[in-house]
DNA sequence: AATAACGTTTACGTTAACGTAAAGCTGGAG
DNA sequence: CTCCAGCTTTACGTTAACGTAAACGTTATT
């Protein structure tokens, strides 16, 4: 009965053990995710684990910034714009400019998400109009029209 | 003062020329996309124009086709999926068994829509979340918030 | 020591939707 | 006939976000 849960020890401090560690297998788990992401994502400047000899480390922060990669996903946005977005939402100095600008970020996505869902709408009030065309064409056919006039 | 239009001559007969001539050049420009991109979707079995020598000549089917498909991208949908609407759309050879299964087609086209546009309005509601969070984020820096307390 | 189980780096493969040459045909103006 | 603009085919290049495989290091268990 081994367990395989992995997580590693919290130091044996009673503050809250809020700096967990976490392994690489434990993120993907924990967030559905592969491993090749996570290096990928690393590679890409968007977590900067910490290295214990050649393996990774995973804090607590850095799955908040994965947190927020996933929903930039969700959110349409490319891995650079999420890095971006991660960066100005990062308590590492800043300043009112940095949050204005991801701010109107946001508000542009906004845009382009609207504009998104009123296509969609025609696209459905479209695909009503041809079911109906196809519905009157059937019963026409099964009603047995022939040629003549 | 040559007409350089390029549009072809319409034959001399009477009727309504809806049987209008374009070149790859005249497509390309009425609809803002390259002539790479118009080859690319024959290619791929999106358009068919006929053939006058060696010459690519669309027809206005053709251009409606073209509409079908920066619909289709506009709103997502892979090339593949917008080759299937179309495919749907033509009005080649439809017995009762293809209009039922093009029925079929169109109300699971909608099926996937309707989702899309869930997936969409839950987007948008995260999107308000993060800009009221970094709303917040903003004002309270710019009250100067500091350490104590 | 050997094997397994996991971690690492390096690097090529994949899909979508074209971009970007390269090189050859062709009709018509001069 | 010559030449050029505009068309053609062929084919390799590009970006994004990983997948997949190879080859190797490190514990830890047998």
């Amino acid at each position: 009965m081994k367990k395989t849960t992995g997580k590693a020890q919290s130091s044996a401090d009673g503050v809250q053990a809020v700096d967990e560690r976490y392994s690489i297998r434990d993120l993907a788990k924990d967030f559905a995710v592969t491993t090749r992401a996570l290096r990928f994502y690393e590679e890409r400047g968007l977590l900067r684990p910490q290295r214990k000899g050649q393996s990774r480390i995973y804090s607590a922060a850095d799955r908040v910034r994965l947190t927020l990669i996933l929903r930039g996903k969700r959110l349409g946005f490319t891995l650079d714009e999420s890095a971006e977005l991660i960066a100005m939402y990062d308590p590492s100095g800043n300043n009112a400019g940095q949050l204005q600008a991801l701010i109107d970020k946001i508000q542009e996505k906004q845009q382009r998400i609207n504009a998104q869902k009123r296509e969609i709408e025609l696209m459905l009030s479209d695909l009503k109009e041809w079911e109906q065309r196809s519905l009157k064409a059937l019963t026409e056919l099964s009603r047995g029209t022939k040629q003549n006039q």
